[in-house]
RNA sequence: GGGGAUGUCGCCAAGUGGUAAGGCAACGGACUUUGACUCCGUCACUCGUAGGUUCAAAUCCUGCCAUCCCUG
């Protein structure tokens, strides 16, 4: 009987998907790994120990929580926090993914003699033709999740199952109701893990001790002042809300300079662009990408986005530029570009310039 | 000192005698394993102020106040 690892968050997802693997007739242990705990004592969203164990209580499996808050202040605070302070916007949970999650589910399956690790995430893991491993969209592409899963390697990918791939929430909540899992009936999860009251902006200058970068102007493209900003922690590219000028229409970030502490507003036709540039590249699908060749694919540039036809080429070692068929708005430095096929597997993706 | 202009929600701004449009911002909610976007909803019993005319005024008249411009 196969042994697998399942990283229960305390949610309702992975607890199904625990579920599921043992009614497929795996030997499933439930693991919480436990990534941050605010000043108070609360778990935060991602790890929810008590909700977990009673899961685990009630699947009828193995329980164990694992330590893994400095990995994570490490390997996903510090660099989240140092993003913004130099004007760029991290996608904390890609990071998460492959540096703490799989990483550690991994190694403790290694430890305690497991064959697999799971978890509750819409999306599957495919083998290709070509022998390699990638993730698969899920069917139900309102909850994919593979944006967050580009980064994971191979490895990882060859030893993960993610029983969720095919469902619908509302299955997964019935599937809970009827085993009388105790979270059955809670929201999804979303917003930061770690920020608490959604306040990552507060969050950042308390995890500094204030030490952010001040409050600066906010400019046109051609550089005339136009008001007063906050500090460029409070901004992305694309941001609308929260900017606290009023121009009679809607303006919207369109680059943070953090060198020159400025934010660049524009209208909302400036916002698009046709190239974006992307390094820290990792492929899933495929192995590469040659000098020369182009990869025709659907890149996807935010989490809640639909995958847009691209062609990508190789600028360099570790550089891609990515030609979109038509304009894309506001991409933005710091959050990933995933590009898939046509069938909804990840090909690669890297991090926009 | 004299002349001119303007004062309507945080900003811009309709309204010119019939009982306060709209845009922006803000706030609330929905959506969401990142940040955003988007969507929905809320937002002046009151029109610089004090009087007057009128059945009725932000809209007409008068005084005052404030701001801006021009001229000395």
């Amino acid at each position: 009987m196969a042994r697998v690892i399942i990283g229960l968050s305390g949610g309702v997802d992975s607890a199904v998907a625990a579920l599921l693997l043992k009614e497929q007739g795996y030997d499933v242990i439930g693991v919480t790994l436990r990534t941050w705990q605010s000043d108070d004592g609360s778990e935060s969203r991602c790890c929810e120990i008590d909700d977990a164990r009673a899961t685990a209580d009630v699947i009828g499996i193995p329980y164990h929580v694992f330590n893994c808050l400095s990995d994570f202040d490490e390997k996903v605070i510090k660099p989240f926090i140092d993003d913004y302070i130099h004007g760029i916007t991290p996608n904390p949970c890609v990071v998460c993914n492959r540096e703490v999650k799989w990483e550690r589910l991994l190694y403790h399956a290694n430890v305690l003699q497991a064959d697999f690790i799971a978890t509750g995430h819409y999306a599957s893991v495919v083998k290709l033709n070509n022998g390699r491993y990638t993730v698969k969209q899920a069917s139900h592409i309102e909850k994919d999740q593979t944006y967050m899963l580009y980064r994971l390697s191979q490895e990882q990918l060859s030893r993960t199952l993610m029983p969720l791939s095919d469902m619908t929430k509302e299955e997964v909540r019935e599937i809970a109701k009827k085993a009388g899992i105790p979270v059955a009936g809670k929201p999804d999860s979303q917003e930061i893990c770690f920020a608490e009251d959604d306040d990552y902006a507060g969050f950042i200058k308390q995890q500094t001790d204030g030490k952010v970068p001040p409050e600066g102007n906010f400019v046109d493209e051609s550089g005339n002042v136009l008001g007063r900003h906050k500090g460029i922690i409070h901004y992305t590219v694309g941001q609308r809300k929260g900017l606290g000028i009023a121009l009679g229409h809607p303006v919207f970030v369109k680059e943070i300079k953090a060198d020159t502490n400025e934010v660049v507003l524009v209208d909302e036709e400036d916002l698009y662009a046709t190239r974006v540039t992307c390094r820290s590249l990792n492929f899933m699908g495929i192995e590469k990408i040659n000098a020369c060749e182009e990869l025709t694919c659907n890149v996807k540039l935010r989490y809640r986005h639909k995958a847009q036809p691209a062609t990508v080429r190789l600028l360099g070692p570790d550089r891609v530029e990515i030609l979109f068929d038509t304009p894309v708005k506001a991409p933005t430095p710091g959050q990933s570009a995933v590009f898939y096929d046509d069938d909804g597997c990840v090909l690669a993706g890297g991090i926009i310039e």
